[in-house]
DNA sequence: TATCTTTATGACCAGGTAGTCATACTTAGA
DNA sequence: TCTAAGTATGACTACCTGGTCATAAAGATA
């Protein structure tokens, strides 16, 4: 948790220090991003940075929690009983996934690269705690589907959640890997990742579902 | 590439000096890993090594590739045409996998964790084209699947052939997400990744092949 | 204006890294 | 046994890191 003196600073100098930080720890894992090159970009003390947060690793976890809150606000009213099936359910995530990204480009991208850098062998243990999370929240909607019978039980669930979550992962690593999007240069340049390709992501989403709806659904003669 | 004068080393010391790098790349990502831990653990000095080889990254590329030609002897001679349709292909490529594994250990633990360990921004180039190579690959297996009526045809090829490369790989972090396997462990035992756990991994890989095959199948009715 | 509290600073510390290089040691051949 | 080529060494450089702390500056209160 920051400390007292952080959260005392008016906003634009603690959105200054925001900022610069979410674009280093979007570029480089946790063990590599440089709290000294930072400071210097921004022209404060490396001092200052230990009257705000206790150690790297505190400042990270800020991080995290302001970008984890922000994207909620996108994403949590978004509620499965809403949607015919899950797969309307699941594009939905994305559709509202992307206006976060349009309108919160840094936070975003800080999201994006997360699990990636978190390799670090430092904090090696949240990534693991992180993981499970997610692992865990699609093996729930998993379970669901199976309950209510759309998607077929004859795998066992932990199977299809983890496929899942590697399905979600997929469609975004599927984008970068075809060069439709680049969070490197996007970062750099300082605009959103799925600017003007909404399209394209939707499109992909499209495909992704498309292909992997017969693996999870019931069949009709089941 | 190595110098001679690794080259020319007898056996027994070149593979202490493997080894341990082994150990040392196959926990830490390349940035992280440290020459100088290395050197101490086995006693030799480090100016040894900048007469083996090149630089860090030098040494790292002799490692991948060894490791990449012993396991080549263990899948290379498994063709797609000696197997009836492309689940009993990839299965096949697995259990052979298993065997580099456990007559390997090292060389296994090391290529279990490249890509993971690759995301070192000093190495961010490496990473994209194996990534791609590999990409290319399961590519062009789902384009002779598709050519020859067996996978379905309405899909982008790219779309498919990225998500059957992510298949394979969830396959393996499936089974450390559910702890069946312990790749850190390992490393540190010194043990193989598989060992007495054969028929797990068959058992999750033929689940996952269970799950997606009807994304990947052409439906009998078209 | 004088006092007290909060905030900012940057030199400094201990510890780490990849890579260099002059020197010493080994080995093989004549 | 002497020489020459190959191999091993570790102190050293230049540079980096996260984190500390006494001190200075700034703000608020009276």
């Amino acid at each position: 948790m920051p400390k007292q003196t952080f959260l005392n600073l008016d906003e634009s100098k603690r959105k200054l220090i925001t900022d610069a930080f979410l674009r280093e720890f979007a570029t480089k894992p946790f063990d590599v991003a440089s709290l000294t090159v930072v400071v210097k970009k921004i022209g404060i003390a490396k001092g200052s940075i230990y009257q705000y947060f206790e150690d790297k690793l505190d400042l990270f976890l800020y991080l995290v929690g302001v970008c984890s809150t922000t994207k909620f606000k996108y994403i949590g009213h978004i509620e499965r009983k809403d949607y015919p099936d899950f797969w309307f359910y699941f594009r939905a995530l994305y559709e509202h996934g992307v206006q976060f990204d349009l309108e919160n480009p840094l936070q975003s991208q800080f999201l994006f690269q997360l699990m990636e850098n978190l390799h670090s062998p430092s904090i090696k243990h949240l990534y693991q705690e992180m993981l499970e999370q997610s692992v865990a929240g699609f093996e729930e909607m998993v379970k669901h589907e199976v309950a209510i019978g759309l998607f077929r039980k004859d795998i066992p669930i932990q199977v299809m959640g983890f496929m899942l979550y590697k399905v979600g992962v997929s469609i975004q690593e599927h984008l970068i890997q075809f060069r439709v999007i680049n969070p490197k240069i996007s970062i750099e340049k300082n605009i959103p990742i799925y600017k003007g390709k909404k399209d394209k992501l939707m499109l992909t989403v499209d495909h992704y579902i498309q292909l992997v709806k017969p693996s999870f659904d019931k069949k009709s003669n089941q």
